[in-house]
DNA sequence: CCCTCATTCCCGCGTTCGCGTGATTTTGCC
DNA sequence: GGCAAAATCACGCGAACGCGGGAATGAGGG
């Protein structure tokens, strides 16, 4: 067999202690290689525009000055293909969406021993996202929560039709020219939806739409 | 030490060797029993009414009959507290979105090994959501994206709260009222907001200020 | 000092909307 | 075959809206 190819690995990470040991296992173990090591995303995002940047990027969201939200979404401007791990204490909801938002691929708790860390940077580079059990429960659960139940309000098909038109910004005749029918029909519908929405506005059907998803 | 309180499982899967030889693996372990296997989410349904309800559930997807999502649906609106964790050979999105949405706590490939399996019903039990790093890595995507990048249209501050309020479904005149100024400044800033959010109706400002997530 | 920008206000025209009230046809179901 | 629900069409009124103009004010920066 021949021999893989090597991916390069940074660490960002205040804690000098934990940076190298974690730097010393990625540098133990074949496939990975662990060049660089900062304690600051300033540090770091000087480095990544005047050397190649890594293939994988494992960062601590409470670093000094910069945290590490703000410097994930400098880096991944500057470096799109770079994947990045975030490592925290944290795991308040405020801070995972934060990061996903920002674009990591991975979130673990500092609690996790550094073998499952070794672990999980091989499970990134086959596409995968590691992510520590018990974050992705919450990001399941807030998941689950932004894309909630949609309740039923009894829309007839057409209804449905309209309303979906109405949430495009058409007029009442465009939308009767889109449906081959009359303005006033549309009129009608319009009153249906409103009652059975319990509006009284387009504006707010369209609010009421988005908002508890009705398709 | 006293002895840990038994987890029950159940298993809902169509390959009765694959049901069987996790069955037997569940019992093997200490602290899990499984006491029921069902080939069909009707016979599982029927039993959940009759029987105490386990502690997790190991579903499939791909059953026959009812599938998998509408299962979920169903167990999860007669037994909340139950945790189903998804067993599947899709990958798409949209499997993974429904499953999610109807209230898996849990997201594995049948790929996984069946040891691994029991890793995360000890996972689940201690309150993770283990989920396979490759379906992670769509749901990281899927949120990333629904909850895509704000992009600012330079609204001023005061823009900001008249949009807030076309939200809400109010009127110019309602607008005005509660700004404290008159019906033709609003006028002015919805004419501004339209321009600066490049659209042209009130629907069309609302669901782009709503999709965009502009607060 | 001037220029820009945000904010405020005003007028008018034509269109659309919300809403009340009516009717007819089509569809599905018992 | 009959009945209820859905879908279709119609008229009219008053209000709100989109959009085109124009203009005054004040705050902040070059």
């Amino acid at each position: 067999m021949g021999k893989q190819h090597i991916r390069t690995v940074w660490i960002i990470e205040d804690s000098r202690g934990f940076a190298g040991s974690l730097a010393e296992l990625i540098n133990s173990t074949e496939s990975l290689s662990c060049q660089q090591v900062f304690h600051s995303c300033e540090d770091a995002l000087v480095c990544i525009e005047r050397d190649s940047p890594p293939d994988i990027i494992l960062m601590d969201i409470g670093l000094p000055g910069m945290n590490g939200i703000e410097g994930i979404k400098r880096i991944k401007a500057l470096v799109p293909a770079v994947q990045v791990i975030m490592l925290t204490v944290f795991e308040d909801n405020e801070n995972i969406f934060l990061a996903i938002r920002a674009g990591a691929s991975g979130y673990l708790h500092k609690s996790a021993t550094l073998d499952s860390i070794i672990d999980s940077l091989e499970s990134i580079l086959v596409g995968g996202a590691p992510v520590n059990p018990n974050i992705a429960r919450k990001i399941l659960a807030m998941f689950a929560q932004t894309h909630e139940t949609k309740t039923d309000y009894g829309l007839s098909s057409r209804e449905k039709e309209v309303l979906q038109h109405l949430m495009e910004g058409l007029s009442k005749k465009q939308i009767a020219d889109k449906l081959f029918v009359s303005h006033n029909t549309i009129d009608t519908h319009l009153r249906n939806i409103y009652t059975k929405l319990q509006v009284n506005s387009r504006v707010n059907a369209v609010t009421k739409a988005l908002k508890e998803n009705i398709l």
